[in-house]
DNA sequence: ATGACTTACAGGGTAAGA
């Protein structure tokens, strides 16, 4: 079972990337992030076509988050944080897949840093912690994938020094991933890679993604209950380096369920 | 410090991204 986080930056503009990698890679579910459309664009027939089922929950010009799965309908749990009422942002979804649950999230960027959009940040990560914490001591299985926008420790980019002041670095942000792991989640490419550079972002600019410039900001979190089927990690570089990328690859974990 | 790219919305220039 393969499960994967795609921010494709766009689903519309991205669509026949997107169909040509889940054509080649063939994951079993795939959260999306920055679907960039309403909920009425998304393109449901060209997924269905291509054998994969959707939840979706759009928004007009940024955000929107999205869980395919080939071959099943995903089960809608929720759209949104809980206790988020006055958020207007569609950054979560969560639905089961085959008895596992699984949240598709876009954490905000928190640029320019400080200001409201920081704030906004960190208030939104404290919503994400407290739904968490359930999520993780469930006995069920549970993977919480996204763009996290955290580049987690220095390890995580490919020259700290120049961001240092960057919202995805900052100690407030990864305090913030550290209180969510500490809950007992395994940081999947991380557990599966202890000491590599891995990254799954490269920015448009100065040749970045020619010069391996990149960053670790999608990630997939594990809760005990599923961390024991982990059995592989990796990152579909390749579709970064497709006319017409997304900034960001497609980052996944492979599981191999104890009774086959 | 800025700008380099890209997408969306709109039909030009601005917002947003990370």
């Amino acid at each position: 079972m393969k499960i994967a986080t795609f921010n494709v930056n766009g689903i519309r503009s991205r669509l026949n990337n997107l169909l040509e990698w889940l054509e080649r890679e063939q994951p079993d579910v795939a959260c999306l992030q920055e679907l960039k459309a309403p909920d009425d664009a998304f393109p449901e027939g060209d997924l269905l076509m291509a054998g994969y089922k959707a939840v979706w929950h759009g928004q007009k010009g940024w955000n929107g988050v999205a869980i395919l799965a080939r071959g099943v309908k995903p089960v809608e749990i929720r759209k949104g944080l809980p206790e988020a009422d006055e958020d207007s942002h569609s950054r979560y979804i969560e639905a089961n897949v085959n008895g596992i649950i699984i949240g598709s999230l876009y954490l905000p960027n928190g640029n320019p840093q400080p200001g409201p959009k920081f704030d906004y940040k960190l208030a939104w990560f404290e919503r994400l912690i407290k739904h968490a914490a359930t999520l993780c001591h469930s006995s069920q299985p549970v993977v919480l994938a996204g763009d996290y926008n955290v580049v987690p420790t220095d390890l995580d980019i490919y020259n700290p020094r120049s961001y240092l002041t960057d919202a995805l670095l900052r100690p407030e942000t990864r305090a913030c991933y550290q209180r969510l792991v500490a809950q007992g989640w395994t940081d999947a490419l991380r557990a599966w890679f202890p000491e590599e550079r891995i990254y799954t972002f490269w920015d448009y600019f100065r040749q970045h993604w020619q010069k391996n410039s990149g960053w670790r900001i999608d990630h997939l979190l594990l809760n005990p209950a599923l961390r024991p089927q982990l059995s592989d990690a990796g990152v579909d570089k390749w579709a970064r380096g497709q006319p017409g990328a997304s900034d960001h690859a497609p980052t996944w974990v492979r599981l191999e369920s104890k009774d086959g």
